[in-house]
DNA sequence: TTTTTTTGTATATATAATAGATACAAAATG
DNA sequence: CATTTTGTATCTATTATATATACAAAAAAA
């Protein structure tokens, strides 16, 4: 369960750890069936609050990715596939946000697909 | 004066305006000397608060950008070079944070670069 | 000059989001 | 049984963002 969180990004806590939890499931990295770490030690693995877990548990649950089943623990059910217009979509979205920001620099083309280059295998592998 | 912002996007709107105008001076499009225009008709522009606009050039005029002379309106003072040993680190920085969310769907490289290379041309000019 | 408009500024407020501490009850564990 | 571990609920602190509105100085118009 090899979680990171960046505390300088601009994107809240519980929705790092939900979206990195939500590749791992959709990768089968967690397939169905396998428990995943209570609220309270991956919480404390983390150093954040029970309840920031908790909501990215629960953010889970209601997109159907995983079962807070009671007080018995926490456990995958579905690796779904991902919808392929989503996934565009959400490409899409992310680089707008990511181009504009780059703004405050201005970069050429070339550049930004020089460091995309060098920057992907070493956050995907 | 071509400001784009995303209401979206988890980037605060005073800081989207910031930067892109921080951009624009740095790169000489706003150069020194130029009037820029009045928080109020950036703020009706761009359907913003007037105090989202003013704080936006309150923080350029404090980085050295540009002076609010009074109620004499806001002009350039200054096109820094930017640093290129900054520049470099930031865009590593925001490619990071961008490529770690992309594995929430889990990209190849090549669905990220032709993004990248369709929505560059839209955003910068 | 006098009046009107336009400027940046200041204040007070609404709203929302994030994250935390803490207590609770049900289930599992011994 | 008793203890520990579970998810859940509640209440709160803090911060950030953005807004509306009023103000006074400068500029522009009359």
């Amino acid at each position: 369960m090899n979680i990171l969180i960046d505390t300088e990004s601009p994107i809240p806590v519980y929705q790092q750890i939900k979206n990195q939890l939500k590749g791992m499931i959709m990768t089968g990295e967690l397939s169905k069936g396998v428990k995943i770490p209570s609220i309270r030690d991956l919480a404390s693995m983390l150093g954040v609050s029970i309840n920031t877990v908790a909501r990215a548990y629960y953010e889970l649950e209601k997109e159907g990715f995983l079962k807070l089943d009671g007080r018995r623990g926490s456990e995958i059910v579905d690796n779904p596939k991902p919808d392929e217009n989503q996934k565009k979509e959400f490409l899409i979205k992310l680089t707008e946000e990511y181009l504009l920001r780059t703004k405050e620099f201005l970069y050429t083309k070339d550049e930004i697909i020089k460091v995309i280059k060098e920057k992907y295998d070493e956050i995907y592998y």
